[in-house]
Parts: structure tokens; C-alpha cells; sequence
DNA sequence: AACACGATCTACT
DNA sequence: GTAGATCGTGTTG
């Protein structure tokens, strides 16, 4: 696609809420030896400074969530649950710890590899939640660090629009529920399962 | 060195 | 609706 249309680094350079409600409609590509996979975002959520008590970086800095408090427009991949990977966009100053999840997206290109990492998963659901759009890509802590303006992992505007946009509390966390940080779009069947308010 | 838990998903009742 | 999988990370001793 059109090399032109890859963000630069002053998109992820802004205040995290502002990041998040745009990369909805972006989409997110990754070049897996050598073939592009990619899915058009369709839900995300923010996480916010050592003040958030939800974030990563709540504790302080660590060797974990160290690429968080660096330059934005990074990737920050972690390991949960035994057995999952959650992938984030670094954003805001060098310095400043906040990080957007993929929580969603809607698959594109390279569908048939995707299917082949999860099968028995329905097509418009091979990116849909935070655990499986990793497995689906194939993304892991080693792809954690990459810089998003490469050309392993990164992502275009393509000019496309969403639907609706709705928010509500984050998922799956039991502190910083007060802020309605998941954002995603009303109108596409790929978000991730829990939608009530 | 030992421990408790997590930004999840799937299978099963 | 709920339990089980499965292990890196941060904390505590």
C-alpha cells in the first residue's frame, strides 16, 4: 500500500486520549516474513501515568514497563496470564509512562495466515480481543520495542472512517474503573465480546 | 527463594 | 456463569 500514509511520530506524540479516539480507522500492519498482515482498529483503551492505578506504570519504572516511559510511537508488548500477549502504542513525551491496548481490529490483509495461527475462529473475530489479535499476528514480547515508524510494524492511515464512537470503563481490571477509557466503534461486529455500559 | 496475581480466552455445566 | 490453563513480574523475606 501507499508508504506515504504511515504516522509519523508527532500523531503518538499528543495526549493519550486523543491517540486513542484516532487510531480507531488506522490501520495496524505487521510484516511477518515478509507478508503483510494488517486489520483496521476498532477498539482500544487508555492507560495513563503512575497516577492510573490501572497502568503499568503505577509502580514506578521497571525493567517490564521501562519502554513506556520512553519516546512515543514505540511498542510495548507484554506477557499475561500464562500465556497471552497484549500489544500497546506508546504515546505522550519521553519521560511520561502511557500506553494505548489494540484491543480490536478488523482483519484485512493476510486473513488466511491469520486463520492459520487460530483456527476455528470465525473470520471477523481473528483480531477481536487483546490476547487473540496478538496470536493472530503472531506478535510476542520479542516485538516489544519496535519502533512503529520501521518497517516490521506500524500504522496507516487509509483515510477510512467509523462508524460510532462509544466508551465505557476499561476491561478486565479492578482499579481506575472511575474513567471511561475503552473506546471502540458502536458499528462493527468485530469489537471484542463485552459491550454493557 | 518463595509467593500471589494478572490490561485473557476457552471449554464446559 | 465459572473454572482452569500457565508463567513472567514485582514484592516480600
Amino acid at each position: 500500500m501507499r508508504r506515504d500514509s504511515k504516522l509519523p511520530r508527532s500523531f503518538y506524540d499528543r495526549p493519550t486520549l486523543t491517540v486513542a479516539r484516532e487510531l480507531l480507522g488506522k490501520h495496524l500492519v505487521f510484516v511477518r516474513r515478509g507478508v503483510r498482515l494488517s486489520g483496521k482498529i476498532v477498539e482500544v483503551e487508555a492507560y495513563i501515568g503512575e497516577d492510573d492505578p490501572a497502568c503499568h506504570a503505577a509502580p514506578g519504572l521497571t525493567r517490564r514497563n521501562a519502554v513506556m516511559y520512553g519516546r512515543p510511537g514505540f511498542s510495548y508488548v507484554y506477557f499475561i496470564y500464562g500465556m497471552y500477549y497484549c500489544m500497546n502504542v506508546v504515546t505522550e513525551r519521553k519521560g511520561f509512562p502511557a500506553a494505548i491496548l489494540i484491543r480490536a481490529a478488523e482483519p484485512d490483509e493476510g486473513i488466511e495466515k491469520m486463520a492459520a495461527s487460530s483456527p476455528k475462529i470465525v473470520r471477523h473475530l481473528l483480531l477481536s480481543g487483546p490476547g487473540r489479535f496478538c496470536r493472530s499476528l503472531g506478535l510476542t514480547t520479542s516485538h516489544s520495542g519496535l519502533d512503529l515508524l520501521g518497517d516490521r510494524l506500524f500504522i496507516e492511515d487509509r483515510g477510512a472512517s467509523i462508524g460510532q464512537l462509544v466508551s465505557t470503563p476499561r476491561i478486565g481490571i479492578n482499579k481506575g474503573m472511575d474513567h471511561q477509557w475503552r473506546l471502540f466503534d458502536g458499528s462493527s461486529t468485530s469489537v471484542s465480546a463485552q459491550r454493557r455500559k
